[in-house]
RNA sequence: GGGCGCGUAGCUCAGUGGACAGAGUUCUUGGUUCCGGACCAAGAUGUCGCGGGUUCAAAUCCCGUCGCGCCCGCCA
């Protein structure tokens, strides 16, 4: 309904310009801060002062007389504060938000017909998914979350890397160490836990190993990588054998997110569709194409890159940047956007690439990058596969359940809500309370921001947290049910003892300041949506619901919905606000990746 | 050395041209006959890294500078 208002707005302050005969080329709308009345204002005048020859208030002024209030729908009024102009929200607004509120949808944009792939992750299938590579799928399906609920039809895929010279050595370790040749056990019972003993064995061999068979083993790395520009079966099922086993247990601990994914595409996929051979020999007509050093590159000096792109290598083989414009120029086609979610370290490849695409011909509009920075070990340690080091996410998430289950179990005895959780309830709340804290606390960031992760930061359960939030909604859904509603289901779906008599529900009835605080914020959801989709940024949300659950508090504070003093009518309106308030939180956490819990 | 990003309260972070720069955390005090106390209320701390500039207006834009991170491979 936000939306609807701002639109109002922009047309009756341009129609008021226009009738004064001042410039309508810049609005100036803006939201005004906490204490003031209005739900949008100006600050149009302060530009027109000059050509005015009139100081901005008396411009306010005038342009406030202009506007005839009577003619729009969500505006009561117009009022000026000094050099701003405020615009009151209408008695029609907050009807027609509590109405459109109670909708279980609510917050997700009408369709737009457009389709976006959001590929995000993509780490290499070489061990386990340490913490600092969460980053990834917790903003990437955030993003993904966000586009789906701005309107657009959203693919998620994970680009599997199964090509490289580190999966070669990879394939290589696995099939010439044993069991026995590897010093430790796995960390945990699951595949990749098992094989990256392999692959760090193998990586340690190739750095100290004898010289002799160091070579050896290098030839046959060789030869793997050989194998799979040939587009040689035989090789690609070697390399499957480990990449399929590796990925299978990743898979299953981004699952627990959980982040999911429509599709896993493999770069190897585009080695066997002859695509890259193809892509090559367009790259070589290039005029920006050199051979150079007995390789192929690009040189970018002219369009702001000073690095040679290298998508040749002597030996004849491909670099990954090569697959991954194959790979682009399929999404491209597939595809009305593509959004790629990752790290500052793959930043200058993101610009080769996109560089790249362009000088082939291709529009790079469609394309945009979200890029995260590093998570770091507090002491400035940095996490590595390769190298064993780091937190595995799998252990932060335990370490999460676990907090979260014994907070639950010292908060059972002083309850006030007589409930009965149950084991099943108590292992519920304590997954939706520890993997939500993680979530939240990273996806709350702006991704540009580097961040150091500590455990006591990233698993506090107070503060401005996913359960402070998760609270809110467990506190509208406790309301609902002691009215007598399923919360678990729509408001309006048939399965519901009770329904809302919308005939009794009136926005006029909401005459408190914490009411009206409340329902406005509600309004401004879909618009908060439509902008963070717009700027890929889904902290925005995590700031929005914060925000929210302030005016939910206050308003919970302030207004008894179901005390016996209530009268009915204001009650019924006061359950539709909390039942307008439960699918926002719902929807806004779900945008979020983060469960909204029905008791805790 | 070059490119990119970041620098806001003791700490973790919002705010990126407009109304007095905001939350949480921490500390103290108070709050449940009443829908859930993982909550609420009250109390205060800032050279917005620093220096210039543009503007009626700068944390926000521009230039310079310092600090931190990332990248600068025929790795991904």
């Amino acid at each position: 309904m936000f939306l609807a208002l701002r639109e109002e707005v922009e047309g009756a302050l341009e129609s008021a310009l226009a009738a004064l005969e001042y410039p309508t080329d810049d609005l100036g709308i803006e939201e005004p801060p906490e204490d003031v009345e209005s739900v949008l204002a100006s600050s149009v005048a302060f530009r027109l002062a000059g050509e005015a020859g009139a100081a901005p208030p008396q411009v306010a002024g005038q342009l406030a007389d202009e506007i005839d209030a009577d003619e729009l729908t969500y505006v009561a009024a117009v009022q000026t504060q000094g050099p701003y102009l405020n615009f009151l929200p209408s008695d029609a607004y907050l009807a027609m938000t509590l109405e459109t509120a109670t909708e279980a949808d609510y917050g997700h944009l009408d369709d737009r017909e457009e389709s976006v792939v959001v590929e995000h992750t993509s780490a290499n299938p070489t061990g386990p998914v340490h913490v600092g590579r969460a980053r990834n799928p917790i903003i990437g399906d955030a993003v993904a979350s966000l586009l789906d609920a701005a309107g657009y039809d959203v693919e998620r895929h994970y680009y599997v890397n199964d090509a490289g010279r580190q999966i070669a050595t990879f394939t290589w370790a696995y099939e010439t160490f044993d069991e026995e040749d590897l010093e430790d056990e796995p960390e945990r019972d699951r595949t990749e836990y098992d094989l990256v003993r392999y692959y760090r064995k193998g990586n340690a061999f190739l750095e100290d190993g004898p010289e002799e068979e160091v070579e050896d083993a290098e030839a046959e790395i060789e030869a793997i990588m050989q194998g799979l520009e040939e587009g040689d079966e035989e090789a690609y099922d070697r390399v499957s054998e480990v990449v399929d086993q590796v990925l299978g247990g990743m898979t299953e601990c981004l699952a627990r997110l959980p982040a999911e994914f429509d599709e896993f595409v493999k770069e190897t996929r585009f080695m066997r569709n002859g695509d890259t051979n193809e892509l090559v020999d367009r790259l070589q007509e290039l005029d920006e194409a050199v051979y150079e050093d007995d390789a192929w590159q690009l040189e970018l000096d002219d369009h702001g890159i000073d690095k040679n792109l290298v998508f040749l290598r002597s030996d004849g083989t491909t670099l990954y940047t090569t697959r991954d414009l194959a790979h682009h120029e399929w999404k491209f086609e597939n595809y009305d956007r593509a959004v790629t979610v990752l790290g500052e370290d793959h930043k200058l490849q993101a610009d080769q690439l996109g560089q790249t695409l362009e000088l082939l011909g291709n529009d790079t509009d469609q394309l945009e990058n979200v890029i995260f920075s590093w998570v770091n070990l507090p002491g400035g340690l940095g996490m590595s596969t390769r190298k064993g080091t780091g937190v595995d996410l799998d252990d932060l998430l335990d370490e999460a359940i676990d907090r979260a289950r014994e907070e639950v179990e010292d908060r059972l005895d002083d309850r006030i809500r007589d409930d009965d959780l149950d084991e099943a309830d108590i292992e519920r709340i304590a997954h939706q309370v520890g993997i939500g804290a993680v979530r939240y606390d990273i996806v709350s960031k702006q991704a540009t921001k580097a961040i150091t992760f500590e455990w006591d930061q990233a698993l506090d359960f107070e503060a401005q947290s996913a359960p402070y939030v998760q609270y809110v909604h467990a506190r509208c859904c406790g309301i609902l049910e002691e009215a007598g509603f399923d919360p678990t289901e729509p408001l309006a779906a048939a399965g519901q003892e009770e329904s809302l008599d919308f005939d009794a529900i009136d926005a006029d009835r909401l005459e408190t300041p914490a009411e009206q605080d409340l329902l406005e914020t509600i309004a401004r959801f879909p618009a908060v949506i439509d902008e963070a989709a717009s700027d890929l940024e889904p902290h925005q949300i995590a700031t929005y619901t914060r925000e929210f659950a302030d005016r939910f508090n206050g308003f919970y504070r302030e207004c008894p919905v179901l005390a016996d003093d209530v009268d009915p009518e204001v009650r019924e309106t006061r359950l539709a606000l909390v039942a307008a308030s439960k699918h926002t939180i719902a929807n806004a956490l779900s945008v979020l990746g983060v469960a909204a819990p029905r008791s805790m």
